[in-house]
DNA sequence: GTCTATATGTGGATAGAC
DNA sequence: GTCTATCCACATATAGAC
């Protein structure tokens, strides 16, 4: 008999896949794996998904979904010195979070070596996504030279982000959010 | 007849693993593209190293001597704050350097994901010698607060680390300076 | 028809044998 | 240096369950 067809399956494979990329990387996760964590066949993904990059990109996708929204919400309504003191703050809070493994997009673009395929396309326009709101508030900030503090701000939350995986990454969360304050005193 | 070993075939085949291991990453490079490149057959490559992962230690412990000794030429006898200057600056002409791909050490901790082996443990011991030296450097530098310090430059140090494979680069490097010189005023 | 599960093909990896 | 063995990757095809 013909069973219907189940709606959940691709939310099912993409709770499977999530952890697995994120904390052991892509290239270290086969698809064979995903399909045994997900519980559906092997068919099911395939039809769902190509090939690996369209599941790899549909988990880029996602994780950038929750993270914008988480974003969105933490930054509402500011701007200027303000949105970089709340921003540098916000990225010292995720890289001390318990699980976190590292940003996911600077994750895969190290892992591929600058990718040019889709999700690295993707992974890319995210972190630059970040990087023109560092602009945008340096822009509205007042001070001399924008471009400069855009500049500085960037190296330190690339400076994180970096250390992120790190034990010490918790101490250079603190000391980012301390010289983003300094710089804007 | 037998033929006399050669003594060049280790450094031969060092030679060929270099720019595979380091521009493409070492998962991406197999031991037969390394015994190809070298021009030495699989067994001499067998015989010299066990295995991947001793080619991969000596591969890192080559870079580590060529890096460590420019590193002590440029930063000899210098101390405190103008040590913290030169390294930082030693730092800005590494990633601007024409074929740079990201420091060897970083790369191997990231593609393997904070790795427990021989070749992770060395990584993170080469990293962790230009971290005591940034605190070495902070603690002669007569502040206040040379942890603080040492923390701050460690931070930026990371950052361009980090941002180094992209072509922002060497406008983050330029940052870099800027502000660990601000650091020091 | 859509699922699960198994079998198969191709490619490339490490590693050893001769 | 070539050949073989094993293993695992991605991807496809097929067989049986509902």
């Amino acid at each position: 008999m013909a069973r219907p067809e189940d709606p959940t399956a691709r939310e099912r494979i993409l709770d499977a896949a999530h952890p697995l990329f994120y904390e052991r990387g892509i290239r270290a996760v086969g698809m064979a794996e995903v399909v045994a964590a997900a519980g559906t066949g092997k068919q099911a993904l395939y039809r769902h998904f190509p090939g690996k990059d369209e599941l790899v990109l549909a988990y880029l996708e996602r994780f950038a979904e929750l993270l914008d929204a988480s974003t969105a919400r933490t930054l509402d309504g500011l701007e200027g010195a303000d949105g970089l003191r709340a921003l540098i703050r916000l990225v010292e809070r995720r890289v001390g979070a318990r699980g976190y493994a590292g940003c996911p997009f600077r994750n895969y673009l190290r892992e591929m070596r600058d990718p040019r395929d889709r999700p690295g396309r993707f992974a890319l326009r995210q972190v630059r996504a970040l990087r023109r709101l560092v602009e945008r508030y340096a822009a509205e900030a007042g001070v001399a030279d924008p471009g400069a503090l855009a500049e500085e701000v960037w190296l330190i939350v690339e400076g994180v982000y970096a250390g992120a995986p790190y034990p010490e990454r918790r101490a250079m969360a603190a000391a980012a959010v301390g010289r983003v304050d300094a710089l804007l005193i």
